[in-house]
DNA sequence: CAACCCCCTAAGCGCTTGCTCACTCTCCGT
DNA sequence: ACGGAGAGTGAGCAAGCGCTTAGGGGGTTG
């Protein structure tokens, strides 16, 4: 499917480029171990036995246990903003980009959930500095988002009385994905990417039937 | 303010009705440093010297630590179902039921965002039989604002495709402002429970202006 | 073959955790 | 006056935590 060797948000594990092996998998590790029972309830030595290693192999890749936890959570933070990036920047109209950025954000935060999980509700256990630098790329994700919208609100084609709210909202709702979807569940990433398309265009009042479609 | 004694979710602590006067102080504790820090990161030593007794103090009133997050978490649940079912039971039209329930379940979510946070974000690591027992409260929630939503659609005043999706997207907007919401932020707990029923009422082709107002 | 580096492990250190125990204090009914 | 009950304490236990250290195998170099 994918010609390219780099994984840029495709459906594999987003963690292909990370080098050495062993780094790889624990990285891959730590997130299943975050994402089911949360940071601060996942010992070392748990991370270390599902990458198959002793619990000292750990610390020859990887400073702390913290260190972990931001390699995963910049990586997934940048992923994500790349993404609305793409659809911010992609041709069409407003409507269509605005679209676009909902529509692969939430499909990210669905197919990816595991990791999206620790990227989104994880962020609180990381160290002061690394916090404040993922602060940074979630609030350009932010202004990403709400430039899509004040460009249409400024077209006329749009209509939000509060745009900074609105983008709250929007941004809220689309992380969200992370906590309550489920693989096994009702619905695919991609059905729910289409439904939460058409329920933000009808919230900046351009929605038409409600289903994704125009 | 409140002639009643009983408090059913007005703007102190949902923990005034809780005896003796320690457990209301570790219950209130406990839920700051929990929301806080989160269920894991938080030492019992934490909760018990923030309420101004020692370690053992503690386990006169409650069990385990993990028996304090299930208070915290049911109460608050219950009262949450509270809100949505008055709303669907309440007399007015089927947008005004729908404006209702979120509105005051956002403020809900807004003004004990502490409390809330730690309800809606820490189930995970309640004990099985505990956790069971909320997801079925959660269930109920659900059940209701589905079925305010369904009236809607089937008196033919709501156009809304995919009621289950729909139901989903709508809980999942107002839950995530207990993680986002900030009280020292620029906007108040009304504004925001304004903002998002005009939005929830645009979700479901009821939409207006997208300000709250009909 | 030896010197080297890299990756890894077994053992364990120092510390913190949730929780317990023996005990004290204060209040209340008789 | 006094015994019992309930609320509280200081000290500390067993277990588990993040992380370190000393050392060993295996491959590539001179």
């Amino acid at each position: 499917m994918d010609a390219e060797p780099k994984n840029t948000g495709g459906k594999a594990e987003p963690w292909g480029d990370i080098t050495p092996d062993a780094a790889r998998r624990l990285v891959s590790a730590a997130v299943h171990a975050f994402a089911e029972r949360g940071y601060h309830a996942t010992t070392t030595r748990d991370i270390a036995s599902r990458a198959g290693m002793s619990p000292a192999a750990l610390y020859i890749h990887y400073k702390t246990k913290e260190e972990l936890l931001y390699q995963i959570s910049k990586v997934g933070h940048e992923r994500a903003l790349a993404i609305v990036e793409r659809a911010r920047d992609s041709e069409g109209t407003h409507a269509e980009r605005l679209v676009d950025a909902v529509r692969s954000f939430v499909r990210w935060h669905a197919e990816h959930h595991t990791t999206a999980r620790v990227v989104q509700y994880e962020l609180g256990a990381l160290a002061e500095e690394h916090h404040a630098e993922v602060i940074a790329v979630r609030k350009a994700t932010d202004g990403a988002v709400r430039s899509i919208i004040e460009d249409g609100v400024k077209a006329g084609v749009f209509d939000v009385p509060d745009v900074r709210g609105t983008t709250v909202a929007v941004l809220s709702l689309c992380i969200d994905v992370a906590r309550w979807f489920n693989a096994a569940g009702r619905s695919t990433p991609d059905e729910v990417g289409g439904l939460y398309a058409g329920l933000v265009l009808r919230m900046v009042g351009a929605g038409g039937r409600g289903d994704g479609r125009s």
